[in-house]
DNA sequence: CGCAGCCTTGAAGTAAATCAAGGATTGTGG
DNA sequence: CCACAATCCTTGATTTACTTCAAGGCTGCG
């Protein structure tokens, strides 16, 4: 079942079997991708979307310098450029971080979806919402928070999204990125995130060490991050 | 007709004329709003969706200490919370900037339009990932641009947006808001932004003034701000 | 062994925040 | 009609968070 992740913990129980059926069938092919391969370039023409079955994915634009600033981490059972499909080109680059596995759906399949599949159409549509809910809260994140505060809360949203697909413990996850992605992501240079993890270390609030993140005081880290994970529309984390 | 600036200049092309009458008859009020006016606070149900028609709107979340991070800022012809109608609540506030006129449209209503009407859905369903692709470019700005550009940036977004719906020459536009309000958009204090309006002024690329925008240096201000319009998917301005 | 990639730390520089005060404009009530 | 209050704009002085530049160390690998 390629599709067992997708939208997990979020409402993925309105699906009926025969959606789910036409989502699976819906699969051409599923491949295997190494690190920080390039799938989707920005402007070019699209046919296909990309739903992550394994693995960590990102979507980033590069600035004139060719600085990029990543705007999207996606796990397992994310379908990463599934806006591919009706916007028909894309407004940034979409690449693997890490080794990763993903099924590929081509548009003329979604298309048959949306004649014939209103419900399944809508938690479609859903998904698409969930990543815009994220966009805004890294807008938030930049925005409005601290060095120290951007690190926490990309953390504390990575872990959420991660235990909804079973991917992390609460405790400890897999990350096998380095600390210069993690600048890229949270608007800061490589060297400043080294800086901030060593006063979490030395807070004892996060680890992060041969790409495996360890939360020490979770209270303290979604403190220091502002973290309330209603925006991630997961089933169960409503607004506290 | 007050759907005439929806998705103008954005395949509305693409809707029959049966499907705007379609959305048309789904509009059941119309409304005038005073200056920074809420109309919904994050994490309540929500049951209507607003498509503005005259004015200025934002979108935002607070900070711990209560400062504003707006998440978008809205003008005539946007469905402003249609991302409401799937995600049943709202992860933000959405509040008028100035004086406004909006449609409400019960979300039963959309409802009919997802099972009745797939090309109809397949273009609200864009409509609300042009709001993404302007979400990933506010992440762009906030995390690599500097307060300048992203002063610089903002406005010209503002701009294309405005000359789609004809509320903008290329010239000038109106824009009734204040320093501070700037600030809450592109991430700086409004100190900050009045010393870069004063750059901005003294090197004649852009006037901001008693609510009134001249741009004098269009082609600075865009090097400046780092702009490419590509990400707002109106029809003409492709990639260049 | 020697190189590449990544992490770590220090020192100096800089963009923006903060704190503070005054000035202009508009609205308001006496 | 004018005093004054409120709001917004403007500018200066100081502080702070983060960048930049630089160098060295560790680990794994051909």
């Amino acid at each position: 079942m390629l599709t067992k992740d997708f939208l997990r913990e979020r409402h993925r129980d309105e699906l009926s079997e025969e959606d789910i059926a036409a989502l699976e069938s819906a699969i051409t092919e599923v491949r295997e991708l190494g690190a920080r391969q390039l799938l989707v370039r920005a402007g070019e023409p699209v046919t296909m979307s990309t739903l992550l079955l394994e693995g960590f994915m990102c979507r980033y634009m590069d600035d004139r310098a060719g600085e990029r600033q990543l705007v999207a981490v996606h796990v397992a059972g994310d379908f990463v450029d599934l806006h591919g499909f009706p916007l028909k080109r894309l407004d940034h680059d979409v690449a693997t971080l890490t080794g990763a596995r993903v099924a590929l759906v081509p548009h003329a399949n979604l298309a048959r979806i949306v004649a014939e599949r209103p419900n399944l159409t809508k938690l479609l549509w859903f998904s698409t919402l969930i990543d815009a809910a994220m966009h805004r809260e890294w807008i938030f994140r930049l925005g409005r928070l601290n060095a120290i505060g951007r690190i926490s809360h990309f953390l504390c949203e990575l872990d959420a999204k991660l235990q909804a697909v079973g991917r992390s413990d609460g405790l400890r996850f897999e990350l096998p990125i380095n600390q210069n992605d993690l600048g890229e992501a949270c608007g800061m240079t490589g060297v400043h995130v080294n800086r901030i993890l060593r006063q979490l270390r030395e807070q004892k609030v996060l680890l992060f060490r041969n790409g495996m993140v360890e939360i020490q005081d979770r209270k303290r880290l979604e403190r220091i991050g502002e973290f309330d994970p209603a925006y991630l529309y997961i089933n169960g984390a409503e607004k506290r």
